[in-house]
DNA sequence: CACGGACTCGCAATTACGTCA
DNA sequence: AGTGACGTAATTGCGAGTCCG
């Protein structure tokens, strides 16, 4: 059974993240890590010449973006060598030249209402482009430094998925030590909670509806351009998705509890309507000495037809199968039949006339 | 070619913060 | 001012898919 909530139209291409295609490339749907590859080094390269994503290459919709604004984004990876443990394959990208020129609010609008002043993070937000432009701190630093921060003011405790890095020692080490300082400093580790602006909302939930997941990209792209933490944008999604699922589930729910209604009233009516056809039958002394009338199913085509039977001659049974012998001719049911009767006038079996 | 480890991502469950009545 | 309910940002752990040596 499905239900039509319309949450979001999954199938619409990330308009306003849309870029140009490549058509040999547009196909490549699994190959992640190269596609992360190839777009970090373009993006980092030419900012003009976007390539494709494979979330984007999910819906067509690669064509009608000539004309569109597109994004001039200057991804610099938020610390690419601790945020993850970074692949043989990552660490030949041109990252470690941080040149913090970062033009915030300088992107494409994507023709949504700018970006600018949806700065509910941006202190922190400020506060790594300013240290990386002056290349002060590494990007573990400043990563490091959101995982650990203390409330303070606007800012927010980062996660250890901030500069994750499975596996890594370090990370293990700032896990536990992470965790020890939570005891330790009685509070001053406490995460804090930001609430998005309603500008930053509607613009993640204007890209849900484009796309209810994203790709590293669009990813980066949305974050740039909310002022926020890439890592903040995919919890919002993950949150968002798991909302969806859950209004979904309550809609299917309620769906169900109408079905289940439906049914035990409908069985509700059929067990009076078998009282009534009981009564009928000890009641009405004709009804008695007519012929034993039964309802048989034809087990091909499930229609009713009624079968006439004496008492002492039941109805016949295939001997070899033990199922239903062939239906016999139906006749009126019953010559007494009231004229409440409830079922179909005149059941028949399709292959056979109708009793005239 | 099979295999194991590393990496990445999404999801479910949960925690915890901010807001409001 | 205190409090509980609620919404939601954030965290954690896990499974699955992919890549690579």
């Amino acid at each position: 059974m499905e239900l039509g909530l319309s949450l979001g139209d999954a199938t619409k291409p990330f308009g306003f993240l849309k870029e140009n295609k490549h058509p040999e490339t547009a196909e490549r749907g699994h190959h992640q890590e190269e596609e992360k590859t190839q777009k970090f080094q373009e993006d980092d390269d030419d900012d003009d010449d976007d390539d494709d994503d494979d979330q984007s290459s999910e819906g067509d919709g690669s064509d009608d973006t000539q004309g569109e604004t597109h994004l001039q984004l200057n991804l610099r990876p938020l610390a690419p060598v601790h945020r993850r443990r970074i692949s043989p394959r990552l660490q030949s990208l041109p990252w470690s030249s941080d040149n913090g020129s970062s033009e915030n609010g300088s992107s494409g609008n994507m023709g949504l209402p700018a970006a600018k002043g949806l700065d509910v993070n941006r202190l922190p937000a400020a506060a790594e482009e300013v240290s990386s432009a002056n290349s002060v701190g590494s990007p573990f630093q400043r990563e490091f430094g959101m995982y650990r921060r203390p409330g303070n003011g606007n800012q927010v405790g980062g996660s250890k998925r901030d500069f994750e890095a499975t596996g890594n020692d370090v990370v293990e080490a700032e896990r536990a030590s992470s965790r020890a300082s939570d005891d330790d400093e009685n509070g001053l580790n406490t995460r804090k909670k930001l609430r998005l602006t309603k500008e930053q909302s509607a613009f993640l939930e204007e890209s849900f509806k484009e796309h209810n997941t994203l790709n590293p990209k669009q990813k980066l792209a949305l974050a740039k351009q909310l002022n926020l933490r890439p890592r903040q944008v995919e919890v919002w999604f993950q949150n968002r998705r798991a909302r969806t699922k859950l209004k979904q589930t309550e809609v299917d729910c309620e769906y169900l509890k109408r079905c289940c209604e439906t049914l035990t009233e409908e069985n509700r009516r059929l067990h009076k309507e078998l009282q009534e056809l009981r009564a009928l039958k000890t009641t009405n002394p004709f009804y008695m000495q007519s012929p034993a009338t039964t309802l048989t199913m034809c087990p091909s085509c499930e229609r009713v037809a009624t079968t006439t039977t004496t008492a002492s001659a039941p109805p016949p049974v295939s001997a070899a199968s033990g199922k239903m012998g062939p239906i016999p001719k139906a006749i009126p049911f019953p010559l007494t039949r009231p004229r409440f009767f409830p079922f179909p006038q005149t059941p028949t079996h399709p292959n056979q006339p109708a009793a005239s």
